[in-house]
DNA sequence: AAAGTGAGTAAGTGATTACTTACTTATTCA
DNA sequence: TGAATAAGTAAGTAATCACTTACTCACTTT
């Protein structure tokens, strides 16, 4: 007996966030068609009604996370002209969303790669890169309102960020989320911070 | 028919390198224990003579890992102080060997955490820790040569560093290793050297 | 020379994978 | 009202997974 029907956009997004979820707990290795329909309590088949494959499933997901760490980084700066102090607080409000998703973006990013498939590969490429041009738009308009170095090559600074919080957000969830996440960051924003900082001497 | 009879010592290195080359070419998803006895061309079975489980070979790759990533960091440091230009070139040391590995070492970890295997992740856990511990031995030896700043966070330093080229392998790796990792590393290095080193001002 | 042993093989095991098929039900709308 | 359709189900499919079994061979030891 069919249940009670669900809105299409509503099941695609069960469906993502229920794979999001089985990331999170088990690792991509365990994220398999049959989990995700028994994760929102429905028929493997039902799932094929929505998406073609497994793979489409994974790549609306990784538009979504892409959402996510962008958006992070765009709510907090104001269009106008970044100070240090708004850099300060952009970066601390996208660690604490990073720390409320429990670093989801991330691992996701990283359980995706390990599945080894060329074109989601070159997606998450494509998305990291957008992402990295993000922080360094951030960065330049810091430069613009001259409270950061203007000879500093601002896509090496956009890398480090970028790999400063992955490699700490890998060691955090890989510690089992034992340390507050937004303390553990604070030293290492603080090293960056000076080193980007025009008025050092 | 039996073919030739090859040492166990010898075959257990053989069966790691294999699954090390099968992680870079397709991710761990499709290290395989069928595949890793076609790599070096004897049968599935054979590989039980010398392995308990899949999980024990991952486990003795692990091992080598670390033991190649640490290598990579002592044998550049003279047991002496560390200037900054031992330093340098330690670091330089290393980056060329990580690039030499193809990334392999990074990789490697990021695709046995997917697997989601509990032990394996307490593993690699423990090893990156020692790993950035020793970074930040080798950091502080810096400040004992007065070269390095004496109010840094020295632990905040070594995850930094360990995050920066962690991250930077990571997306050189995702597009399919089209440029110099030696030369992309090097305008980090420079921004992170400057942040740690002392004679700032 | 006989017995023992370590490394190998071929052919299985049941479990699980992504995906399909044939069919049913609930809702919408002409 | 009744046909069309979107969403669901149960039960398949062939392929693949880690691992096992029964057996063979080459070599060493006694």
């Amino acid at each position: 007996m069919a249940r009670k029907r669900e809105s299409t956009l509503v099941r695609r997004r069960q469906i993502i966030n229920a794979a999001r979820r089985l990331i999170i707990r088990h690792g991509s290795e365990h994220v398999t068609v049959r989990r995700i329909a028994r994760e929102i309590g429905t028929s493997e088949g039902a799932i094929y009604r929505h998406f073609r494959s497994k793979r489409d499933i994974l790549s609306l997901l990784l538009e979504h996370i892409e959402e996510d760490l962008i958006g992070d980084i765009e709510r907090g700066g104001t269009n106008g002209g970044a100070t240090l102090e708004t850099l300060d607080r952009t970066v601390r409000g996208h660690v604490s969303a990073i720390e409320q998703r429990k670093g989801i973006s991330f691992q996701v990013i990283a359980e995706v790669v390990s599945l080894g498939d060329k074109k989601l590969n070159t997606k998450i490429h494509d998305a990291l890169n957008r992402y990295v041009g993000r922080i360094e738009a951030l960065l330049s308009r810091g430069v613009e309102a001259g409270e950061i170095r203007d000879d500093i090559d601002l896509n090496a600074a956009a890398i480090l960020f970028f790999g400063m919080t992955q490699g700490l957000v890998n060691i955090w969830s890989l510690g089992g989320y034992r340390f507050n996440l937004e303390q553990g960051y604070a030293p290492l924003w603080s090293i960056f911070r000076d080193s980007v900082a025009r008025n050092r001497c």
